[in-house]
DNA sequence: CAGAGTGGTTCGTATCCCGTACTATTTAGT
DNA sequence: ACTAAATAGTACGGGATACGAACCACTCTG
């Protein structure tokens, strides 16, 4: 190989963990606009799956506040991507869940991000991709990180 | 209140990458908002450095567009945070560059965000990190990651 | 030198998030 | 049981962010 390019042979891992989480985000962002969602409501869908949740759980999940809950949930309603209902088991509550227009562009948005982190990560050898997916799991998982992407096991 | 979330003892890679990126995401907002900065603000005084440049270079490295440009540099500027100067050798061109206090508000938020994202990878082992640190730059160096985060040999 | 291109700003629009205040329902304490 | 505290959600005002289109000023090209 010749080393005719000006950037950097390799970065820190500060520096490695930053601009790949950057890469990772733009990649969520584009995928999310190419099935016209905005970035927060692919976020949302993922996070509601198959299970109905309360607002209080899904901004516990996503991180915001009550407050900014009403807004988001609103406008993926009026989009058509979940429906309320109330909760039986409390008045308060509602349940949010998604409708089959909602199911539709979050399957089609998670298979658009499979596809494109698979790219990302092409040139790594098997081993390598068994050791970075041990390494991230582990930061992501003893470190409580966002739960914004589901899982088979949990929720 | 009884949330059974099973927690997975593995996440596999595409889960790993977003949700760690979530997590450095966090780690950013957090960082930027305890040296009362938002997160674009650190981050433009990330990528100016001290290298006084034009807001269209600094737009294609946050990936804005220039209307985007507008905007932010003069809340960066209302703050104190940066300043601007006409380019000498353009007369259409401004060139932006920190001031005082946005080169101390940058060294500290860079000095916090090194110190939290050491800690999340505090459980790894030396090897780990190596290996971490070598896939993380190949994907970040041949993805074209946006360059929000300095390095020695850049810029 | 005229026309095309580039750097920035302005304006209108929309999303997103927050804190505070408020309503309605549920739960806890006595 | 009955009141007080906690909880779920909404309403409202405000600020930051980002976009596209229209526009001005300056630079470069032919």
């Amino acid at each position: 190989m010749d080393e005719v390019n000006v950037l950097p042979q390799q970065l820190d891992l500060t520096a490695g963990l930053i601009r790949s989480s950057a890469l990772v985000q733009d990649i969520l962002a584009a995928a999310s606009a190419e099935h016209g969602l905005t970035p927060q409501q692919s976020q949302l869908m993922c996070v509601v799956g198959d299970t109905p949740s309360s607002m209080v759980r899904l901004g516990a999940l996503l991180r915001i506040g009550k407050s900014s809950m009403t807004g988001l949930v609103h406008r993926a309603e009026q989009a058509g991507l979940i429906q309320r209902a109330p909760d039986p088991g409390d008045g308060r509550s509602t349940l949010i869940m998604l409708t089959a227009e909602g199911r539709r562009a979050n399957s089609a948005f998670r298979a658009t991000v499979g596809e494109r982190i698979e790219h990302i990560i092409a040139t790594l050898s098997a081993a390598e991709r068994s050791n970075l997916t041990a390494a991230l799991s582990r930061v992501a998982l003893t470190n409580q990180a966002p739960q914004t992407w589901p899982t088979e096991q949990e929720d």
